[in-house]
DNA sequence: TCACATTCCTGACAAATGTCAGTTTCACAA
DNA sequence: TTGTGAAACTGACATTTGTCAGGAATGTGA
C-alpha cells in the first residue's frame, strides 16, 4: 500500500523516508496516514471514546491520563512515539486520554489501516509489541512510585521525568500548571506547593513560575530513591 | 515446528489440541513447550532476572508483583493465561515477579521459540498484542484504584477481584495471607485489619480466617465506587 | 500434650496528607 | 493603566494512614 498524495507525511515527499520507516525500518510497508497539527491544550483523544486511529507524535509533548469521575490521574508524559496502541484488538475504545502539553505535530493512522499492515508484516507487529512493552515497563515504574513513595519522592520523580526523559537538561520550562504536576504525583496542589518550597529552601531546585532549574541533581535522585 | 514428544502439554497427546491452539486458534503453528508443576508459594519467576521463557498458566492462581527494596507491590492476580509477555523484545529481563498462590500447572515456552513463532505468524502476534493490552487495561484500572481511592475502596476492589475475576462466587477461600491482601491494597496490615473489621460490623463481609463470604455485594460495589 | 512460630487483632500515638479559607502574584484583555 | 480571573502560596485544622507495642488465636512439630 502506498501513501496517498493528500495524506503523506511532510517527511515523505522531502526525504523519501517518512516516520514509518524511520521508526519501523525499511522492511515495513508504507502506511497511509494523515498529518495534523494540535495546539497546546487540545485533546488528542479521550478515554472511553471509540478509537478510530492511532496517533504518532512527531513533535511536541503529550500527557496521557486516566479519568476517574472528576479527577484526572496522569499516566505519563510522552514525546515522539505512538499513542493509543493499547487500544488495538481487545476493544475499540481508548484506554486513556491524551492532551497536547505543547503545540504538537502528529500523524493519524486509521486503526484498520494499521491492523492490515500488521497482518502482512510481522516486523511491524514486533515493533508494536516492543512499543507497548516499553510503555508498560515505564507505567509499572510509575505504579511503584505512586504506591510506595511519599510526597517528596513522588515529586522528585516527576521533576526527574522532565530533566531525564523529556528535556534532557537540568533546566526546563514547565509545560503545564502546578495543579497538573500535583495530579501527576497524586498529591493535592497544596502538598505539592509545600514540597516544592522545601526543595527550594534546601537548594535542590530553583522554581520560579514556569522556569525550573535543578541545582542539586544528586540530592534529587537521592530523595527519589529513599522516598 | 512440532512439539517434541518429551515437551508436549498433557493436552496435546490426549485431545490433539493443546492450549496453544485453544488460545490462539487453529491457524497458529505448534509451539514447543514444556509442562511443569509449581507448588503453592513457589516463585514462577523473579523481576530483574533474565527471562528465558514465557509461562502459560493452565491451572491455579498466580500473583504478579513488583519489588521495591524490601517491599512488594502486587500488580494483579491471574489465572489461566500468559505471564511474562511484557518481557519480550524490549529487554531480556522480567518486568515483574510471579508466585504461585495455589498449586499450579504451567507450560514453559522458550522465549526464542515464541519469537520464531511470532515471526512466522501474524495471527500469533495479534494474539500476543491482545493479551498484553488486556493486562495493560486491567493494570490501568489498578493504577486508578490505588492512586484515587482510600483504604475502604481499595480493599473493596481486592475482594471484588476475587469474587468477580478469580472465583466467580460470593464465597471463596483466601489463597493468601492478610499481609498479602494489605500489600495488594497498598495498606499496612493494621489498616487492612481495621477496614475488614468495619466491613464485618456493617454486615458486608463475613471473614473468618481464610473463609470469605460477601453478604452485601451491592454495598461492597458502592464502597468501591465512592472510594 | 506442650512449646513455638506465625498470623491476626487492637489500642495509643505520630506522621503524612488533604481540606478549607484567605491572600498574593501574575497574565491578559478592556 | 486598571480590572479581572486564574494560578500559586500559606496557615490552621481535620482526616487518613502508618508505626509501635502488646496480646489473642491458630497451626505445627516435638
Amino acid at each position: 500500500m502506498n501513501s496517498l498524495a493528500e495524506s503523506k507525511c511532510s517527511n515523505c515527499g522531502e526525504k523519501e523516508v517518512c516516520f514509518i520507516h524511520e521508526t519501523f525500518g525499511p522492511r515495513v510497508p508504507d502506511i497511509e496516514h494523515m498529518d495534523m497539527h494540535f495546539s497546546k491544550g487540545e485533546s488528542l483523544f479521550k478515554q472511553g471514546t471509540i478509537a478510530p486511529h492511532i496517533i504518532y507524535l512527531k513533535e511536541g509533548i503529550a500527557k496521557l491520563y486516566l479519568e476517574h469521575r472528576d479527577r484526572k490521574q496522569p499516566l505519563c508524559i510522552e514525546k515522539k512515539g505512538f499513542l493509543g496502541l493499547e487500544s488495538m484488538y481487545n476493544d475499540k475504545y481508548y484506554q486513556y486520554s491524551a492532551v497536547a502539553l505543547t503545540d504538537a505535530e502528529v500523524c493519524l493512522i486509521e486503526i484498520d489501516t494499521l491492523k492490515n499492515a500488521i497482518a502482512s508484516s510481522t516486523d511491524l507487529a514486533v515493533r508494536v509489541i516492543t512499543d507497548i512493552n516499553t510503555r508498560s515497563k515505564y507505567i509499572y515504574q510509575r505504579f511503584l512510585t505512586l504506591t510506595q513513595k511519599q510526597g517528596p519522592g513522588r515529586v522528585a520523580d516527576i521533576i526527574l521525568c522532565f530533566t531525564d526523559r523529556i528535556f534532557q537538561s537540568d533546566s526546563f520550562e514547565l509545560p503545564c500548571t502546578r495543579k497538573e504536576i500535583a495530579e501527576m504525583a497524586s498529591l493535592s496542589l497544596e502538598s505539592l506547593s509545600r514540597i516544592l518550597k522545601e526543595f527550594k529552601e534546601e537548594g535542590i531546585v530553583e522554581a520560579e513560575s514556569k522556569s525550573f532549574h535543578v541545582t542539586d541533581m544528586e540530592r534529587l535522585r537521592f530523595i527519589s530513591s529513599v522516598s
